[in-house]
DNA sequence: AAAGAACTTGAATAAACGTTCAAAAAATAT
DNA sequence: ATATTTTTTGAACGTTTATTCAAGTTCTTT
């Protein structure tokens, strides 16, 4: 028996970094190999093909997303105003990305649609599962009386992914801060008041 | 002296919805022979090459959206009467495509962001134009007086755009009509009340 | 130490890619 | 009709692509 030499994770976040980079069908194997460090043997050993190391990299990317919400939603402040804390990230990893870095599941989504039913079937489950997580906030901000009792928690996560969906799109054409914090705060308020 | 024997706004149609289909990259040269059923030296010849057949295609595309609008544009209704035709037809588009046939500006641009900045350059122009032109009916509105008079239109036109790429990303997802419908229904009272 | 199992290496492979070009065809001008 | 010009044709070119594999290396077990 013998392990593998490389950090997954580190190697999995390399990836990751090539395809949100420049997209799947762009960033060829020798890409890869040059980000990752891996020869192409080793790739194909540890994930089978290119496809199964964009699944890898973006089961990596959910886990990372994953731990960086809860970390923003640990916080003991009311749930509004995590939810604003959040927002207020999303915007400004649209202003910081030296490029323009979108998320890795839309990017893929959009690019691989028809492409391939199968990853757009998990791309799309990744991304329902974190309008679930965000329908959970909604539903403990109507719990703990912040909005109205009648507020519908799924209506309000749909909307408020179809503005982070848009915000990251706009960012692509025009990503001046004060343009992007502006639209974000007129997205909460229509949401959260 | 002779003249080319192909329908030029129709291969360049062709093209676009190749381009569409299955994104720049992906799209072959053999697909680009087959949809628009030109030779490879035809298509060099006219257009230089593939990336000269996208630009084409996509003034093309904004030609075909630019009439498509003015249609809806030139009625006689209130302008928020019109906003709203525009904004349900986008959903229509959302929900009629078979495939996940997304906006060939915002796809192209998504793809080749880092890839061809003289391609974003382009693309970010179209966008913008198509921004201006909202901006225009919402000045149209205050102007009327549907909207206050201290309503601000190019915010306005910079929300409802955000809104649109999100719908349209989001139809990616969660193509159902219920809840597409109601998100432009919310999107529409958010902008124009 | 020796044997065995697993991983690493990187050159080789076949297929697909964008692009070119010389020959054939067709339309206009003389 | 003939000459001239332009387009069309489609095979061929050199790259680049994703993938494979046999040989080499390294670790673990005995």
């Amino acid at each position: 028996m013998r392990n593998a030499e490389f950090d997954r994770q580190q190697v999995l976040r390399s990836a990751m970094h090539a395809f949100m980079h420049k997209g799947y069908n762009k960033t060829s194997m020798q890409d890869l190999t040059a980000a990752t460090g891996l020869h192409p043997g080793s790739i194909y050993c540890a994930f089978g093909n290119k496809k199964g190391l964009l699944l890898a990299a973006v089961e990596q990317y959910r886990a990372d997303r994953t731990s960086q919400m809860a970390t923003v939603f640990s916080s003991k402040k009311p749930v509004l105003a995590k939810l604003k804390d959040y927002l207020d990230g999303v915007v400004q990893e649209c202003l910081s990305c030296n490029t323009s870095q979108s998320c890795l599941l839309t990017k893929a989504i959009t690019e691989l649609a028809e492409q391939d039913p199968e990853v757009q079937h998990i791309l799309s489950d990744h991304l329902k599962a974190w309008q679930n997580s965000l329908q959970h906030q909604f539903q403990a901000a109507i719990a703990d009386g912040e909005l109205p009792k009648d507020s519908d928690p799924v209506f309000l996560s749909e909307y408020l992914v179809m503005g982070i969906y848009g915000l990251r799109t706009f960012a692509h054409t025009q990503p001046q801060p004060e343009v992007l914090i502006r639209l974000a705060e007129r997205l909460y308020a229509n949401v959260c008041t």
